[in-house]
RNA sequence: GGCCCCGUCGUCUAGUCUGGCCUAGGACACCAGGUUUUCAUCCUGGCGACAGGGGUUCGAAUCCCCUCGGGGUCACCA
């Protein structure tokens, strides 16, 4: 058990769950179950100001819905807990205390008014920001007699000379100066740890053996090494994931768009396709394959093929992954996704849709192929709710309509003559009509605009005749005739 | 600016480790044509990239160096 790997995702619960933290959580669980390892949710709680209860329940319940199960975490515990950092806060201390005494930390009484003098000055003179070790080689007894008279302090951590390497499996391996490396806070005046301390803490404890996380957490990578060392445990193997970029070419933020999980859930994204779309998200399959499942994905997923260059989110190629996943859905699975789309749009209510469920499979089933997201139907099947003289024109319908002179009077006349020639079978209908036409000389389009339009007020879409179904024979002669008027 | 990472079509990528099979493959987007009552689907075709410069080599997208470009990060946030 303790030579298993182990992996874990440690999300703040500070927000909705970012798309980038979907990826890195959905990475992590994929190399867990192709090694037969153990996924860990641990919730980074130790920014007490801005974690809030309602975000830790939005993120367990966004990772469910995904589909990404964990073996340990928050709500159902395990031999490494507790899952949540504050409530590791004793350890926490504990292992501070430990690194005083070894002299790995010390004191720090600088006033933050200090602190920023110090960096303007270095900015000034165009030097690097940081620390100035000013209280790094305090006698012990002036630092505990500052500390006995209630001087407020922090913890900082004292980078030793030399270097600094660490193995990633994405990026071979990378070196640091530690000449480089701030003397960074572990612990807080308030007495809270901060997150560089924590998750070492915490990894450690939990016997982490290999960290996947995005990039930016590249630089901290040395100080957590170094903190490992200090602790005296071996550090885990890193695996930094690339960035998901906006169009900027800028690490993806909410003015790129849709940056949050929920904002395609929301949307009606098929969950299979969200999760394909995560998947080539720094990695893909064979360069080939757009199109596969998680089962896929864990079989071949391996970090050594990672990519290491940030990619730019390609909303549209979602939108066609979206629509490649829908389209494969079976109707009756289908209707039941769009259904609280269309109820949400107020075109129907879920009674009477459910009372006329078979009418509901058909209009899935027509419109099925012009859709790619859930949420795109209501818009396309708007024309079945309205009244039948309030049909909404829409512009580009109404000018095909109007390009045929006759188009009044070919509607009358198709009005009169329809009740005497109705079919059950829709591609009789069509027949039919068309001889009609035929018959008169007019070509199929001066009949079909008109009345598409007269229909639906759409420029295109499914069968006139399946929709003529549809619609019943009393709404399709309503809406003929009243579009003889609304064309005139 | 310092440090770190990265650099193949507009975008995502395959190929790079183990030089030759690459006159660089696929997908999205875009354009054109075909099918269709329209729209969509579908089919066919087109456009389109190894950042630049030096090496090494019989041979480099692949190895080395430099330049340029982009990003990340420089908090008592995570």
């Amino acid at each position: 058990m303790s030579n298993s790997l182990r992996v874990r995702i440690a999300p703040s619960p500070t927000g909705a769950i970012h798309l980038g933290l979907a990826r890195t959580a959905l990475f992590n669980w994929a190399y867990a179950r192709g090694r037969e390892g153990q996924f860990v949710l641990r919730l980074e709680d130790t920014d007490r100001a801005r974690s809030t209860r309602e975000s830790e329940l939005a993120i367990i319940e966004g990772l469910r819905w995904l589909g990404l199960d964990w073996d340990e975490g928050p709500e159902l515990g395990g031999d490494f807990g507790p899952y949540r950092q504050s409530e590791r806060i004793d350890r926490h201390r504990q292992l501070v205390g430990g690194l005083m005494e070894t002299g790995h930390a010390y004191a720090c009484f600088c006033t933050s008014e200090r602190l920023s003098e110090v960096r303007e000055r270095q900015q000034a003179a165009n030097e690097t920001p940081r620390y100035d070790r000013c209280c790094r080689d305090m006698p012990s007894e002036e630092a505990q007699a500052r500390v006995a008279s209630g001087d407020a302090f922090a913890i900082r951590f004292k980078v030793p000379p030399g270097q600094t390497a660490f193995q990633d499996l994405v990026r071979k391996d990378v070196t640091f100066e530690n000449s480089e490396i701030d003397d960074w806070v572990m612990v807080r005046q308030s007495g809270d740890p901060t997150y560089n301390f924590v998750v070492v803490c915490d990894d450690a404890d939990m016997d982490i053996t290999h960290v996947l996380r995005g990039e930016e957490h590249l630089v901290n990578t040395p100080k957590q090494v170094l903190l490992y060392a200090a602790l005296g445990v071996d550090a885990p193997i890193f695996a930094h994931l690339p960035l998901l970029l906006g169009k900027g070419r800028k690490k993806l933020s909410k003015r790129d768009g849709g940056v949050s999980l929920s904002d395609y859930r929301d949307q009606g994204y098929p969950r299979e396709a969200i999760l394909n779309f995560l998947c080539m998200q720094g990695w893909a399959l064979d360069g080939e394959t757009d199109v596969f499942d998680l089962a896929t994905f864990v079989e071949h997923f391996d970090l050594a093929d990672v990519s290491r260059g940030g990619a730019i989110f390609d909303f549209d190629k979602f939108l066609w992954l979206a629509g490649e996943y829908l389209h494969k859905e079976a109707d009756e699975v289908l209707a039941e996704h769009c259904l609280p789309f269309v109820v949400g749009e107020g075109l129907f209510d879920e009674a009477d849709l459910r009372a006329r469920w078979d009418w509901f499979l058909r209009v899935i089933a027509m419109e099925k192929e012009r859709i790619r997201i859930y949420s795109e139907l209501p818009a396309r099947m708007a024309y079945l709710a309205a009244q039948n003289d309030q049909v909404e024109y829409l512009p580009k319908a109404e000018k095909g309509a109007r390009k045929h002179e006759d188009r009044a009077q070919t509607l009358t006349d198709y009005l009169a003559w329809l009740p005497e020639h109705c079919s059950d079978s829709a591609s009789e209908q069509a027949e039919a009509t068309k001889a009609w036409l035929v018959e008169r000389g007019q070509k199929i389009p001066m009949l079909f605009q008109p009345l598409r339009c007269a229909l639906t007020g759409l420029p295109g879409g499914p069968d006139l005749f399946e929709i003529m179904h549809l619609l019943g024979q009393a709404a399709t002669l309503d809406r003929i005739r009243s579009g003889v008027e609304r064309l005139a």
